[in-house]
RNA sequence: GCGCCAGUAGCUCAGUUGGAUAGAGCGGCAGCCUUCUAAGCUGUUGGUCGGGGGUUCGAGUCCCUCCUGGCGCGCCA
C-alpha cells in the first residue's frame, strides 16, 4: 500500500507509489519487487485541491479581448461576402503608433472579394461595429493594415478586472478539469541530480503549473527506472568502494561503475550502519542501502529545487503486479510480434520506427525484458488511470523512445491516441564557469549538481535560468551571471519591478485592499509609458494561454521580462505618490494591478515574489 | 548513411504560428542619485535572419536543397 508523504506545500497529500523502507526486494533477475498495489489513482481527485478552475479573462466591462474583436471583424467581413473559411488575424502591434489592435484582414480578403486591399479596408472599417470590441476609432495603414485604437479610459477598464480577479488572473478553463500527467525528472536512483534534471525539473513543474491554469487537473509523476544493469552496477560500485575502504584493495572497481565521490560517502555510511557487514559482502543489503541513499538524495535536492510531485512509480512495481507480463501477453495476441534469432521482437516499423525492437533477449542473452516493455506497461497505467493526456518531459537524448513507446501502445489496439504520449524534450545544458565550460559526466562523477547550482545562486535563479529559453534550444547555464546580484541578471530586475511596485503602498501607507477601481477615473492613464503597461497586464492571459497550449514556460519568462521593463520605466518616469488626486489614484489601480499580474506570473513559473529586496 | 533539434547583433537569446522599419539583455560608447528602492533609468553603437532556390500581395517564419553544430540510431537504460 501506498505511503502517504507530506505534502510540503501543506496542501493535502501526495501518494507515492513505493514503499518506504523495506518495500525493495531483491528476485534473482535482476529487477525488483515492490509492495504497489493498484491505487495510484487514490489520491487523484485530491491533486487539484490548489488548482480550481478560473473562469479567466473576465471582459466584462473590460478592454475588449482579441478574440471578441476577432469575431466582430469576421462578422463584419461575412456581411462583405467574405468566404466560409475567413479567419481574421488580429495582433497586438509591436509599435504603438500603429493603435492597440491590428488586421490584416483587408489584406486577405482583397483578392476573394475583387477589390483592392484599401478598398476592402474601407468596407470592412464600415462594417465593424467598433463601439462593441471598445474601439474609439480605427485606420487604414501600409498596404491595407487596420489599425484600430481604444482610448484610455477603455483601454483601463481591464485595470479593476484584475484587482477583482487577484490571484487567479490569468487562468481559465478550457481544460474542462480534464486530467493529465505529466511526467519529469525520472532520474535513475543512481547519483544526484544533475544539471540536465534541473532544467527538466523546471520546465516539467512550470508546464504543470501552466496547465493547472489552464483548467486541467495535473499530477506531477517521477518514474523510477530501478530495473536493469544500472542498478546491479550502483550496487557492485558501492561493494567495491566499500572492501577498498575495509582495507581490501584486491577486489575489482565494476569496468562501467560510478566513479563518483558520493559512491565513496555510500560506502561509508554502509559500512558504518552495517557493522556485521565489514567485508561488505552482502550485495543485496549494499543495493538497498545504496538506493535509498541516493533516493533521499534526490528527494533534498528536489525539496530545494521547490518542486513537489503527486506520485512516484517504480519501474519495479510493473513485474510485481504482473503488467509486464500481462503487455507481453497482449501485444503476442496482437500479432505485431515474431520470434527471431532466439529473440522477441516488436514489429515497431509498422508505425514508423526505422528497425523492429526487441522485447524479450534471447537465453543467451539472459532472457530479460529490454527496457522498453515495462515503458508500454507504464504508459498503459496512465492510460488506464484515467489520464486521457500524458506529457512526457525528457532530454533530447531520449528522442527514440518516442517512436517505440507509441509504436508499442498502438500495436496494444486499445484505443490510445497516436499521438499519446505527448513529448517535451529539451536539449541539453552546459554550465560555464570563470569562462569555461564545466564538463558534465555522471560516470566521471565530476559534474554540477542541481544542489550546487541552488546553493551558489539561488533557488530563483536557477529556476528562472532554466525555463528562460525554449527547450527546443541548447542552454548555456552562466553560473557567474546567475550569482549576480545586479541588473544583469534578469530574476533580479523582475522581482525588482514586483518589489517597486509594493514599495509604492509601503511608503504611502496605502492598504492595498482598498486600492479596487471603483469610482475611479481610469481615463487619466493617457501617458503612453502607462499605456503599455496597461496593454501587456491585459495580454497576460492570451500570453499564458498561448504558453499553456504550446507547453512553452518560455513565453512566460519573455513576458515577464518584458512586463519588468514596463514597469521600470514607468515608475522611473511617473510618479504616484504625490501627484493630485484624480492621477494618484488611478496609478495606485495600475499599481496595484502590475503588482498582482508580475506575482501571477512568477508563480507560474515557481518564483518568490518579494515585497522588498 | 538515417532520424530529431538548432543556426537571428561581438555574446546569450526572443520573434504572438505568414504581416508594417527584425526585437530584448549583456558587452562597447555617452549621460542620470535632495522626490515612491541607482538591485534602477535615458540615449547610442551594432544585422547578407547559415548559403542558394521556390511558394504569394508579403517569408526570420512555409516547401526543396546544400553547409555547420548538438543529440540519437544496441538483444544498454
Amino acid at each position: 500500500m501506498p505511503d502517504e508523504i507530506p505534502n510540503p506545500k501543506g496542501e493535502g497529500v501526495a501518494t507515492r507509489i513505493i514503499s518506504g523502507g523495506a518495500g525493495l526486494v531483491f528476485k534473482g533477475s535482476g529487477f525488483y519487487l515492490t509492495d504497489y498495489g493498484r491505487n495510484a489513482h487514490r489520491t487523484q481527485g485530491d491533486a487539484k485541491a490548489a488548482g480550481g478552475e478560473g473562469k479567466g479573462g473576465d471582459a466584462k466591462g473590460g478592454e475588449a479581448k482579441s478574440g471578441d474583436s476577432k469575431d466582430e471583424i469576421n462578422r463584419a467581413a461575412r456581411t462583405l461576402g467574405a468566404p466560409d473559411g475567413f479567419n481574421a488575424v488580429v495582433t497586438r502591434p509591436s509599435d504603438p503608433a500603429f493603435g492597440e489592435w491590428a488586421t490584416n484582414a483587408a489584406m486577405v480578403l482583397a483578392r476573394p472579394l475583387g477589390r483592392k486591399p484599401r478598398e476592402a479596408a474601407e468596407a470592412l472599417i464600415a462594417a465593424i461595429d467598433f463601439a462593441a470590441i471598445g474601439a474609439s476609432g480605427a485606420e487604414i495603414a501600409g498596404p491595407g493594415f487596420i489599425n484600430v485604437r481604444v482610448d484610455a479610459g477603455a483601454l483601463a477598464r481591464v485595470l479593476p478586472s484584475i484587482v477583482a480577479q487577484g490571484e487567479r488572473y490569468g487562468r481559465h478553463d478550457s481544460g474542462a478539469d480534464r486530467p493529465v500527467v505529466v511526467e519529469f525528472v525520472s532520474a535513475n536512483p543512481t547519483g544526484p541530480l544533475h544539471v540536465g534534471h534541473g532544467r527538466q525539473a523546471a520546465l516539467g513543474d512550470a508546464i504543470s503549473t501552466l496547465l493547472e491554469w489552464s483548467g486541467w487537473r495535473t499530477s506531477r509523476e517521477f518514474y523510477y527506472n530501478d530495473g536493469g544493469g544500472q542498478i546491479a552496477n550502483l550496487a557492485l560500485s558501492v561493494q567495491a568502494r566499500a572492501k577498498e575502504q575495509g582495507g581490501d584493495d584486491a577486489f575489482p572497481f565494476p569496468v562501467n561503475g560510478y566513479h563518483g565521490e558520493y559512491i565513496r560517502e555510500i560506502a561509508a555510511t554502509y559500512r558504518a550502519q552495517h557493522p556485521h557487514d565489514a567485508a561488505a559482502d552482502d550485495l543485496d543489503a549494499i543495493r538497498r542501502h545504496a538506493v535509498a541513499a541516493l533516493r533521499a538524495e534526490q528527494d533534498l535536492d528536489l525539496r530545494a529545487f521547490g518542486v513537489t510531485f503527486d506520485t512516484y512509480y517504480l519501474e519495479s512495481s510493473l513485474y510485481g503486479d504482473g503488467r509486464v507480463a500481462r503487455t507481453v501477453d497482449a501485444l503476442r495476441a496482437s500479432g505485431h510480434t515474431y520470434e527471431k534469432d532466439g529473440a522477441l521482437w516488436l514489429r515497431t516499423t509498422t508505425w514508423g520506427d526505422d528497425q523492429d525492437r526487441v522485447m524479450k533477449r534471447s537465453a543467451e542473452k539472459g532472457g530479460e525484458y529490454t527496457y522498453f516493455v515495462p515503458d508500454v506497461a507504464y504508459h498503459v497505467t496512465k492510460w488506464e488511470r484515467g489520464f486521457g493526456r500524458a506529457i512526457n518531459v525528457q532530454g533530447s537524448d531520449h528522442h527514440s523512445t518516442v517512436t517505440r513507446v507509441r509504436a508499442g501502445l498502438q500495436a496494444l489496439g486499445i484505443g490510445i491516441p497516436e499521438g499519446y504520449p505527448e513529448y517535451v524534450l529539451h536539449q541539453m545544458v552546459t554550465v560555464m564557469r570563470g569562462g569555461e565550460e564545466v564538463k558534465i559526466s555522471k560516470r566521471a562523477g565530476s559534474y554540477v549538481t542541481v544542489r550546487d547550482l541552488i546553493e551558489e545562486v539561488g533557488r530563483d535563479a536557477v529556476r528562472y535560468f532554466f525555463v528562460m529559453r525554449k527547450g527546443d534550444s541548447q542552454l548555456v547555464f552562466d553560473v557567474d551571471l546567475a550569482r549576480k546580484q545586479s541588473d544583469e541578471n534578469p530574476v533580479y530586475y523582475i522581482q525588482m519591478a514586483h518589489a517597486r511596485l509594493c514599495g509604492i503602498f509601503r511608503v504611502g501607507d496605502v492598504d492595498p485592499a482598498t486600492v479596487t477601481g471603483d469610482g475611479v477615473d481610469l481615463g487619466v492613464l493617457v501617458e503612453p509609458a502607462e499605456r503599455e503597461l496597461v496593454k501587456a497586464l491585459a495580454d497576460f492571459p492570451a500570453m499564458l494561454a498561448g504558453a499553456a497550449a504550446a507547453l512553452e514556460p518560455h513565453r512566460v519568462a519573455t513576458w515577464l521580462h518584458d512586463t519588468a521593463g514596463l514597469v521600470h520605466g514607468w515608475y522611473h518616469k511617473h510618479h504616484v505618490l504625490g501627484e493630485p488626486e484624480p492621477i494618484l489614484r488611478a496609478r495606485l489601480v495600475l499599481a496595484r494591478a502590475a503588482r498582482t499580474t508580475l506575482a501571477n506570473g512568477l508563480a507560474v513559473l515557481g518564483l518568490s515574489a518579494p515585497e522588498r529586496m
